[in-house]
DNA sequence: GACTTAATTTACAATGTGTTGGATAATTAA
DNA sequence: TTAATTATCCAACACATTGTAAATTAAGTC
């Protein structure tokens, strides 16, 4: 069994994951994730089948340890992790944008992971991480926002706002991406931000 | 092969189908999709295994016609279908109850269908179908819609809008229903008109 | 160059798939 | 009620995929 630590370092490793990660994204071009089974990932991805056996479990546990790093690359991408409780106003702007460009650059991989109705697991990762982060910055606001004012219950708004952010990057994504990522992540500001200050009056 | 028509009449044909309804709904509780089988169905369904080909495919295809099933009845439900180009305003509030009325009525199958992270073909169904709905609504408004004012294109509000919609439900559902229908359905109007009035001062 | 470990090869039992042909039972029409 | 139709059951089949085990080869590390 190869090394299980998150960052393998023997290029034979490396290698052999990025060939059934590569083969499993071509192949989710072609066929439903139903149809998917381990030997055809092994052949598209030029490698013995029991090979795969030495990596993931089975395919469920790929997607879970594939979906992994693809959060862990998001949030390094986007710079959530550190610091910064924020500047609030525009900062979301802005991170939305560095959200936005760090998708469009690897746009070929996310239209197929989350564009495509086929494995669930994704979307749903990345929801999640939304959800944690839209609800951080609702809980800063505190009195300051819009819900509190309205007497929106906080979680509505939470399940609103997170729900509207992934499924206009997915529609973004499936539309290949007619907008550009900065014209994107502004008027996405403005239809969420006109809820939270405008009618704060 | 069993009568293909929409609507079968014969008993040992709705008997066999609701069996097999049923034992998917139960096992969708227990298990991922991934390690669904027609065996399995079958066996829980109380058929012969040779009988599910006689309605199915392959489960691919039941899922397909069991979500043709399901927008048909939430069609009917909510009472989309027939004449009211709506008289604007409130009309928005009353649907979003009727829907959510619907699917607190039947929560049992659409928390298992929707809430369920596997089987993804039953929201993409609605999320379309909420799609074209709320396109018709902003189509409708014109000129008097928020995002005309504030040059916001249409299709990213439609992304948003119905995005945030099915999300709010799918969250609503996980949660167990926290708030009655009538509640969310205001709570929604409130974020959502609250774009499409207030700023338009 | 010796040691370590990944990948390959071959093999096997177990399970699920999709399709037969014929028997049985329920439904419907005469 | 009888006779028809037709859904379901049953047994069996070839086939593909799975998951695991052994021994071997190849690549990477020290």
């Amino acid at each position: 069994m190869p090394d299980v630590s998150k960052q393998p370092t023997d290029p034979r490793v490396l290698r052999t994951r990025q060939l059934i990660k590569d083969a499993f994204i071509d192949l989710l071009q072609e066929m439903d994730i139903e149809k998917m089974s381990i030997s055809r990932i092994a052949e598209r991805a030029t490698i013995n089948r029991v090979t795969f056996y030495l990596h993931y479990r089975d395919i469920p546990d790929m997607l879970e340890k594939m979906a992994d790093d693809m959060i862990e690359d998001f949030k390094q991408a986007v710079g959530i992790e550190p610091e910064k409780p924020a500047a609030a106003e525009e900062e979301d702007w802005f991170m939305m944008l560095r959200l936005l460009e760090h998708i469009a650059e690897h746009h070929k991989f996310y239209k197929v992971i989350l564009g495509s109705r086929k494995a669930p697991i994704f979307s749903e990762r990345l929801l999640n991480m939304l959800t944690e982060l839209i609800s951080a910055r609702i809980e800063e606001m505190g009195t300051e926002s819009f819900c509190y004012k309205a007497g929106i219950p906080k979680d509505i708004a939470i399940w609103h706002g997170s729900a509207a952010l992934i499924g206009t990057i997915v529609a973004w994504l499936r539309n290949d991406m007619p907008y550009t990522p900065a014209f994107l992540a502004k008027q996405f500001y403005l239809l969420t931000r006109s809820r939270i200050e405008t009618k704060g009056e």
